[in-house]
RNA sequence: UGGGGCGUCGCCAAGCGGUAAGGCACUGGAUUUUGAUUCCAGCAUUCCCAGGUUCGAAUCCUGGCGCCCCAG
């Protein structure tokens, strides 16, 4: 019989992933991880509270809990980048690099060392086998589907890996939790930074970040207001600006259209499709491909510069240097240097890259060496 | 201190005698395993202040106060 071990977060997902593991004939124990020492958050803990949840469901289900900490993994090998990034006014994803580095790295290192054939998790993602070829498939449910967040696996991860609800739509999951009676059937879907949790983001990045305030200007160069700090501000940002009505202007929202780390200016304009906004090309690096190889090029696929987002048809041009060049076939809209662009070939992942600049203009970047 | 204009929610701004539009901002919620976007909801018993006229005023009158423009 092959063991499993479940990375059990105390939520509907992974508890029914451990459920259907079971039922489908494997050994299943459950992990928890903590990988966050709460500071001194006010109110309840919630990571005791999802420890019991998991705990529950794992009496529930008959398996065992074992407990682990990777809070010093994910400060060194997550959270120090996730600063880096936002200090060089880049707007990072903190949880593309968790599942690289946490999920499918310590902890799938940690349940190898406990004797487990496989790990799972409750990720909305499916995994196909074609001889010893591994391919990372979307989740069913197209609403759902996380493969997003898992581009940086290759095949020695996807080779342990399970996802046992990505063939299941999300409604099907939580009925499947009631059925069997688990705690977690009616929680409300985690938000926020994995392990981290929900929280005002600029005042938790200011714990950890200085605020250098500066102008807010158009990009006519009017002076609109000041900013509390560049890294506070993401690219397309609507909220947080305090730029209420002008004389003159159009009474339209503000958005982020630009940042000046140099000058340290933020420049913001009314348009939610400002051109400042709309890029036809850009260029990635720290590439990964679910095959571990490159694809040929150029290659004709759709990818997402931002989880949630729909597919963009697109070509990769080149790779060089561990950097990649693709143009869009139709303007993509707030192109966030730090953030991920992930490609797709119909149902599969292919792999993708964080973004290091997006080109504005229409002539593209593909000429560029 | 001669002439003219203006003072309505944090900001922009309708209203011009009939019992306070709208937008932005902000706040809350929905959506969401990043950060955003998006969507929904809330948000001036009161119109610079004080009197007066009127059944009734933010709207008319008088006097203050404060801005702005043109002249000086």
């Amino acid at each position: 019989m092959k063991k499993v071990i479940v990375g059990l977060s105390g939520g509907v997902d992974s508890s029914v992933a451990a459920l259907l593991l079971r039922e489908q004939g494997y050994h299943v124990e459950g992990l928890f991880m903590k990988n966050w020492e709460e500071d001194d958050t006010p109110g309840y803990c919630s990571a005791a509270a999802d420890l019991a949840d998991a705990q529950a469901v794992a009496d529930a289900l008959g398996i065992r809990l074992h407990t682990v900490n990777f809070a010093t993994e994910y400060w060194d090998r997550v959270f120090s980048h996730f600063l880096d990034e936002y200090r060089a006014g880049r707007t990072p994803n903190p949880d593309v690099l968790c599942n690289k580095e946490i999920k499918f790295r310590a902890f799938l290192e940690h349940a190898l060392d406990l004797g487990a054939d496989f790990i799972a998790t409750g990720h909305y993602a499916r995994r196909d086998t074609v001889g010893d070829r591994h391919r990372l498939l979307r989740g069913i449910d197209t609403g759902k589907d996380q493969t997003y967040f898992l581009y940086t696996l290759g095949q020695r991860q996807l080779a342990r890996s399970l996802f046992p609800v990505g063939h299941l739509p999300k409604a099907e999951v939580r009925r499947l939790a009631a059925e069997h009676g688990f705690v977690t059937a009616q929680k409300k879907d985690s938000t926020g930074i994995c392990f981290i949790g929900e929280r005002n983001f600029r005042d938790f990045l200011k714990q950890y970040l200085p605020a250098q305030p500066g102008d807010i200007l158009t990009p006519e160069g009017d002076r609109l207001g000041r900013h509390e700090g560049l890294m506070y501000y993401t690219l397309g940002q609507r909220q947080g600006l305090g730029i209420g009505g002008r004389a003159g202007a159009r009474e339209e929202p503000w958005y982020v259209v630009g940042k000046d780390m140099e000058r340290n200016v933020l420049y913001a304009a009314q348009d939610h499709d400002h051109p400042w906004l709309l890029s036809n090309a850009l260029s990635a690096v720290q590439l990964h491909w679910v095959a571990d190889t490159p694809p040929a090029l150029p290659l004709r696929c759709t990818a997402k510069t931002r989880y949630r987002q729909q597919d963009a048809a697109c070509s990769i041009r080149t790779i060089a240097d561990g950097r990649a060049t693709v143009c869009f076939d139709a303007p993509q809209w707030a192109v966030t240097p730090g953030q991920s662009i992930v490609f797709y070939q119909g149902e599969e992942c292919l792999g993708g890259g964080v973004i290091e600049h997006a080109a504005p203009t229409i002539t593209g970047i593909s000429d560029r060496t």
